[in-house]
Order: C-alpha cells, then sequence, then structure tokens
DNA sequence: CATTGACCTGGAGTGCGCTCCAGGTGCGAG
DNA sequence: CTCGCACCTGGAGCGCACTCCAGGTCAATG
C-alpha cells in the first residue's frame, strides 16, 4: 500500500480534504499526483510531509514560513545548510515558548492555591470581612 | 503610586490601549474608574487583573472563557469552586500543550540531525545517489 | 487665545487560516 | 441506464482577536 485517496489522507493526516486542497494551491503540497479522471492520490511521501507540516504547523509556525522551508525543500540538497538554519530558529522558538507556558503555568497553580486557601476560610460567615485582594 | 493612564497601562500590562478599550468594552475588564474629563484610570487592582488575563490569553484560553471566568470573579467568593474547576481544566490543558510541544520538538531535532548528516555526506558528488527519502 | 497631544466613542477594517458553497465530472453499484 | 457518491474547481465567507479610523473633547503649554 502506498496510495491513499483524500479521504484515507485527510484522516491519515488530521488535515481536512479542504485544508489539503487549500495547502496544495498556496504551495505547500506541490503538484499531488492526480489517477486518470483527475482525482489526487497521495503518496507515502506525500504522508510523511504531511506530518512534518502538521508538526510545524502545531508548534506555531505560520504558513508563510512553512513556504519558505516547502520551497528550500524543493531545492533539493544545495538547501540544507538554510533548511537546518530554519529549523533550528524554530526549535529556539518552540523551546522559548514551553518556557512561557511552563511558567505561566506556574501562576495559574498559584491562583488555584490561592482560591483553594479562600474557599477553605469559612465562606461567607465573617460578612464585611477585609479580604484585600478578593476582587480577583 | 497607584493610578495609571491609559498609556502607562498599556506599558506595563502589554495590551495595547485599542486592546485595553476593547477588553472593557466585551466585558472583560468591567467599568474602569474615569476621571473628571472621562477618561481611564487603571489601579494597581486593574494592572494585576490584566496580568491574569495576559497569563491566561498567553496560554491559549479563548476570550469567551476569559469572559467567563471574569463573570465568575465578579460573582464573587460563592463562586470559587466554579473559579478553581475553571483553571484547573485550563492548567491540564497547559500540561497537554507543553507535552505535545515536547514531542514535537523532539521531531523537529531528530529533522535536524537528519539534515545534519546528510549535509556531512559529499555533497553532490554522487551524482545519481538513490537518497530515498530525499523530497524531504 | 490658539495649538498640541493624549484621550474619548462607535463602528468599520484587517490578517490569518481555514471552511463552505455552487455547479460540474466520472465511476461503480443496482 | 440511472443513481449516489466521492471528488473536482474557483471563489466567497467565516471566526477570532484585535487594530484602525473619523470626528470630537479637554487640559496644559507657548
Amino acid at each position: 500500500m502506498s496510495s491513499y485517496s483524500p479521504a484515507e489522507t485527510a484522516e491519515k493526516s488530521g488535515f481536512s480534504i479542504d485544508t489539503l486542497r487549500y495547502y496544495e494551491k498556496i504551495g505547500l503540497l506541490a503538484r499531488i499526483a492526480r489517477d486518470a479522471s483527475g482525482r489526487r492520490v497521495f503518496s507515502d511521501d506525500d504522508l510523511a510531509w504531511l506530518g512534518m507540516l502538521r508538526c510545524l504547523r502545531e508548534t506555531g509556525m505560520p504558513i508563510a514560513e512553512m513556504l519558505r522551508y516547502s520551497e528550500l525543500v524543493r531545492g533539493g540538497e544545495a538547501t540544507l545548510r538554510e533548511r537546518i538554519e530554519l529549523l533550528q530558529e524554530h526549535d529556539r522558538r518552540v523551546e522559548d515558548q514551553i518556557a512561557r507556558l511552563r511558567s505561566q503555568q506556574g501562576q495559574i497553580k498559584w491562583k488555584i492555591d490561592l482560591y483553594r486557601g479562600r474557599a477553605g476560610t469559612g465562606a461567607g460567615a465573617v460578612a464585611g470581612a477585609r479580604v484585600s485582594a478578593a476582587r480577583t
């Protein structure tokens, strides 16, 4: 097995059929093979490429940059250095993203704990209590 | 010091003035104080709240859910349980997000290494070389 | 007293990344 | 032969989260 219908490809890649067409239209997928009646036939290679696109997309790479990357890939081995640079740059951004998420997650957990503390206190009993930061 | 102009607030909070107005308009900021001539005057409390909004926003919480959260906060201590649940749910999503990013980052690093390997090989020398996955 | 600059309002516009639609084609099942 | 279905195309539409704009107010400055 090594060729897939649009529907199969959508299912395996996680992109919708519309998105697959859209990606081809804008040049992220460049010339997908067609059968006798003009329907797309995706290969294992296409699937692998879609996997890469998915990975980049979900880590927040904008389409414009994925486009640049796919042009490099089409450019052949001569572009390996540039591809490495592009991916390294992206890798750094992902690293930052993770670090920021971790710290923000810290804030969220802190807030949860704060609420837990307040929830524990006799709720509502002390009518005029001056719980200073009660607003948030 | 405990009150800030829109410009100061924008700078300290990291949201643009337009975004601050927008957030007030849709109810994320509910009734910011005004001076004699109708200009907004932000307090330290507002700043703190904006910090929280920023944290939620940057961890990917949609505005609709932040809205729900701010309504809970306005609802007072009676909503503590719900707030905890909401934040816990969000915390879980952030955790997932981080895990996914880590694994996708793994794929990216793997790809970089693959390229490094290929870049090391005598580039272009072996004219008809059958480097199977050369397409990606 | 005129100007400047920060701010105000309601509402329109923008960019991104899809997603949907109308109208049409070709193939296999009944 | 007729259906139904998966697919095709070009192009319009959408949801989100802002961002920008026109026209106006007000306080301080020269």
